[in-house]
DNA sequence: GTCTATACATTGATAGAC
DNA sequence: GTCTATCAATGTATAGAC
């Protein structure tokens, strides 16, 4: 937590880090990890591989203190309002989605470090989405919210050409609206005409 | 499309060249394109790698021929049951994805050819969608839809620990109809309370 | 038809100079 | 603090023997 006056070799290596740190994100972004080599990155930050080695020590570590940055996404809202914040934290998402974590969706398929994040940080999510959904089955339903999300994102950010690219992000949360309300089981009736749950009370 | 007798050579390499699309399917799926070696499928398939090269050419024609394989979803529904044939599909591909689809799903977000290949296969289902669709936003409703099908399809099949893996298929399809019943525009109102669409005819 | 041997390029990582 | 030189490992692809 200190800081050094400008000029400083202790405010370079701090410039130096920072900048290797950032053209990584963008790389792993980009590419995923696999195709992401330390010379690239070290070449976009302007400095040598050497460098990013002496600073990080490996490739592994260098993509986990990215995807380290990624922020985790909070519901706390009670029950008739859980739709409303899934939804505005979604809108978020769609215009302003960070790097860090853009460059964790990227790799989460092939990437054990990166899938188990993204698992990590569903599950956190999907715990905190289900205590507020009043229902026998809210595990599931927030299973199926944050898959929802999941798909989204995805398109939106990461399926290259996709219609939700460019689309208005206030028109799709418009159109999610009446979804999120029904799994929410805020004012909707769960049980469709064709299959009934078997046992179910309350 | 002949069909030598048992124990030719041309019966051999057909059985071989067969055993290799297998075995990279498998691999391919496990891991990923980058993390898989022509090696390890060679190795699962009981051939040397020279084999593999001199029936495929290279890694990245061995992927092509394993994804092509993939089949493509169709909806040719009339619009008031279009809700009901996306959703029987999907019930199928919750059980059932074959492992080409689960191969190229897996490297769409790391390998160019897979991501081409997911982006030309969704684009297509969209557009199949879209035509069952009667509203002015048609495209972005299907685009959607097709967003939550991935979402839905990747937390089972691909992201590790999910708790859609495990889940029963026609619960999960329970809670999505309604869903589904919103976004094709079927029975359910689009505009909510807070936003208006401008410029609304018809 | 199938396998062996090997060339060739790429990459992560190390050691030490400046 | 930063860079140069280099090692070792891996993996695709080729050529040719059997």
């Amino acid at each position: 937590m200190t800081t050094p006056r400008p000029g400083s070799r202790a405010e370079q290596a701090r410039l130096s880090e920072a900048r290797i740190l950032d053209a990584a994100a963008q790389a792993f972004f980009a590419d995923g990890y696999e195709r992401t080599t330390i010379r690239a990155v070290a070449s976009a930050a302007g400095v040598e591989s050497g460098l990013v080695m002496h600073y990080f020590g490996s490739k592994q570590e260098l993509f986990r203190r990215v995807i380290e940055a990624a922020p985790a996404p909070e519901v706390t809202a009670a029950p008739g309002q859980a739709a409303e914040q899934i939804l505005a934290n979604l809108a978020d998402r769609l215009t302003d989605e960070p790097v860090a974590s853009l460059s964790m969706f990227r790799s989460m398929l092939t990437n054990p470090e990166a899938a188990d994040a993204v698992s990590a940080a569903m599950a956190r999510y999907r715990a905190q989405i289900a205590h507020t959904i009043p229902a026998e089955d809210a595990e599931l339903r927030s299973a199926v919210i944050s898959a929802v999300i999941l798909g989204v994102i995805m398109s939106r950010h990461l399926v290259k050409s996709d219609e939700l690219a460019d689309a208005d992000p206030e028109h799709i949360i418009r159109l999610l609206h009446p979804c999120m309300l029904a799994l929410t089981a805020d004012d909707a009736a769960p049980a469709t005409s064709t299959h009934q749950e078997p046992g179910r009370d309350s």
